[in-house]
DNA sequence: CAGTGAGCGAGCTTCCGCTTGACTT
């Protein structure tokens, strides 16, 4: 009884994960609880930014969030103190600020706020001991952050309704993401291939078959363009004897990369594993709340939303043990130490292991297969991050026939270092020693044959998931927790497909890229953000108030918009794709046309022929009609059935692949289970018909 | 725990950033 009168100190964090391990960390004295990110903001339903008033923002209960918020005012009513501990970065600080606010509106505690970089018991202790006030002008540079966004979201987006159709959407992020991938586009269009011609060479020595490249005619790089000009060069030298002119050694030292942030490890996942960046943040959240390894329930991982490299003494001291105990050679002087980008706002840790201790292999039969594939790589590269470099040589060996400069060349580990932490993160070279044939300056060699192979340039390559991340983040545009979001936004508002792993704009795309480049070219601009970012730090530093900084970009954006309200005529160009099907109730031909429910067809005679149906999936096995995707009863998931329902009910809830079955010829599908992850399978349970894909994009 | 079944062509949609769950019978 009397336990329950003592009161704690309530500390308010931002994720629930984080809220156990502190708790463990601080004790009974202690009650720890999470706000889940933002409980305050602005309305989505309007506006909510007086411009007349000095841009005053209308906040308001995030919908939703009242039971938190509620319970938050509750808890703080009952508590000794409060101790405000969201992310130290300018978002975390505008909640602390939101919070303070509605807690004093309940309750009369005291309020501090407390930061820390790392969920360490030292980092822990440590902020508890020295509590500190809110910082106003970080929260003013978070207002002006979020007040810019909505002014040009809210702004732009009603004018592309307005002016094209509903449905769509502007902004500060996804709009200059747009615009990359449409400009990459037109790149990829104005390329024209154009041929070129290399030539190698065989010769042996003893029974190995060696092939050496051309890299020199009549001492200059050859230009060949064309069949003939290789013909030319090759029976200039036919049947002459070739000369060793020269054996270089190159010796090269391979550093480690540092850990991982947010933005790297979905370029990593999304280049070695095929995982989409939405799928890497899905499996990477499994592995920080934990999973169930013997009886208990272990966080695999830090927190996978960061922009920063930086790692804890005691993960250091960690890590350096393990070294020192598995790889005792490679385990350097001092720890690595890897350079916090400047820009990034540095909260959080690195991603990586919470302990070194569990080995991939050792955790694999508690895992998915794509959280062990998702571990390793996290394992991997924080391992490797802190032992020694590794070493190679470089044999080149240049071969001279005639006019002619052949060259071969061949690269061996000399020193393994970090590349033996690697496993799913080596690459070829780093497994295998590659061979060099051992010649030496004045050795001869015959060439057996020449070889003359075709090839064309290639173009731009499209945009990805892990390329287009890495771009933005290069740029400062979008954070941590908005990468796979962003790429998702702009499938949602069918700007972008998927094609392979490439993004490729959609018509539409394209024609709302083309509307804002041309009448917004200072706002869908890769600098634009740099620059808020810029004034964003001033407000910080109370060197400018946050109105004036909005104040300034307002206004002249203001007047551009009002003016292309006025004398933008509405677009009306068709977005509608031919096909081949016809109109059986006309005749006329049936268009793929864009609707408030995605994609169907319609009838081209419309308005006189009002006939529209759904996008045909494949082939119904039972029935021969088409199967199509259909959602259950609102807000439930789509699934797939026939058109002839409720005469036939054939009915998946597996998306139909393009392609039918070999076998049997029904439709195929691509599962997932924990153990083999995904495979493409065929939907007949009679046929075993198995696929297996080593990639698996979607989530 | 399993079952899930329109419409689109009119009258609602949207921003960025922080965080997790998530339908009905």
């Amino acid at each position: 009884m009397k336990q329950d009168e003592v009161k704690k100190i309530l500390v308010i964090v931002e994720s629930p994960a984080k809220a156990k391990t502190i708790e463990k960390y601080l004790g009974d004295h202690y009650s720890v609880k999470a706000s889940m990110g933002h409980l305050i903001d602005l309305p989505r339903s309007r506006m909510a930014v007086d411009v007349e008033q000095n841009f005053e923002p209308e906040y308001i209960t995030v919908r939703g969030r009242a039971t938190i918020l509620k319970d938050l005012q509750k808890d703080a009513k009952k508590a000794a103190s409060v101790m405000l501990a969201s992310d130290n970065d300018r978002e975390g600080e505008a909640i602390a600020w939101h919070l303070r606010n509605a807690i004093r509106e309940k309750a009369a505690v005291p309020i501090v706020r407390i930061a820390f970089n790392e969920i360490t018991p030292t980092a822990i202790k440590e902020a508890v001991a020295n509590p500190s006030d809110i910082d106003e002008a970080k929260v003013n540079a978070q207002k002006a952050r979020r007040v810019l966004d909505r002014l040009v979201g809210y702004n732009l987006t009603p004018l592309l309704w307005k002016k094209v159709k509903g449905g769509l959407s502007a902004g500060r992020v996804q709009s200059v993401a747009l615009r990359l991938i449409c400009e990459r586009e037109d790149e990829v269009e104005a390329f024209i291939p154009e041929e070129y011609w290399t030539l190698s060479g065989d010769f042996r020595i003893k029974k190995t078959l060696w092939t050496a490249q051309l890299v020199l005619w009549e001492r200059e790089k050859p230009n060949l363009k064309t069949e003939a000009s290789v013909n030319e060069i090759i029976d200039c030298i036919k049947g002459k004897e070739g000369t060793v002119s020269e054996v270089r050694e190159i010796e090269k030292t391979i550093k480690p990369k540092p850990p991982f942030t947010t933005s790297q490890l979905q370029q990593v996942a999304a280049n070695r594993l095929s995982f989409a960046s939405k799928k890497t943040m899905q499996v990477a959240q499994q592995l920080y709340e934990g999973v169930s390894i013997g009886s208990s329930r272990v966080g695999l991982i830090t927190y996978m939303r960061t922009d920063s490299v930086r790692i804890s003494k005691q993960a250091l001291e960690e890590v350096r043990a393990f070294i020192q105990e598995v790889y005792p050679d490679e385990l350097p002087e001092a720890a690595v130490e890897y350079l916090v980008e400047k820009t990034a706002q540095n909260a959080h840790e690195a991603i990586r292991p919470t302990y070194t201790t569990y080995r991939p292999d050792s955790i694999k039969g508690h895992l998915s297969l794509d959280q062990f594939k998702l571990y390793s790589i996290i394992w991997e590269r924080f391992v490797a991050s802190q032992m020694k470099p590794a070493q190679t040589k470089t044999i080149s060996t240049d071969i001279v026939v005639g006019d002619a400069l052949f060259r071969i060349s061949g690269t061996k580990i000399i020193k393994k270092g970090f590349y033996q932490a690697l496993n799913i993160l080596a690459v070829k070279e780093e497994k295998n020693s590659a061979h060099y044939p051992c010649l030496k300056k004045g050795d001869t060699v015959i060439f057996e044959q020449f070889h003359a192979e075709q090839h064309f340039t290639q173009g731009p390559p499209r945009y990805t998931d892990a390329s287009i991340v890495k771009t933005l983040e290069e740029k400062g545009i979008g954070r941590p927790s908005t990468y796979a979001p962003i790429i998702s936004v702009l499938q949602d508002r069918y700007y972008v497909t998927r094609s392979n792993k490439q993004l490729v704009p959609t018509v539409l795309g394209r024609l709302i890229n083309t509307i804002l480049v041309s009448y917004f070219p200072h706002i869908v601009n890769v600098d634009f953000t740099a620059l808020m970012e810029h004034n964003l730090d001033s407000v910080e530093e109370d060197l400018v108030c946050w109105q004036d900084m909005i104040r300034e970009f307002y206004q002249p954006f203001k007047r551009q918009l009002d003016e292309v309200f006025q004398n933008l005529e509405p677009i009306k160009i068709s977005l509608d794709e031919p096909t081949d099907q016809l109109c059986e109730k006309c005749g006329r031909q049936m268009v793929k046309r864009l609707g408030r429910f995605g994609y169907f067809l319609a009838c081209s005679g419309f308005p006189e022929c009002h006939n529209t149906k759904p996008i045909p999936l494949a082939v119904c096995p039972q029935c021969g009609g088409d199967i199509v995707a259909r959602k259950a009863q609102k807000r439930g998931k789509e699934f797939y059935g026939c058109t002839n329902y409720p005469t036939c009910n054939f009915f998946t809830k597996y998306k139909p692949l393009p392609q039918n079955c070999p076998e049997c010829g029904w439709f195929m599908v691509e599962k997932y289970d924990k153990v083999n992850g995904s495979y493409k399978i065929c939907i007949n349970p009679a046929c075993n018909y198995l696929h297996s894909v080593e990639s698996s994009t979607e989530s």
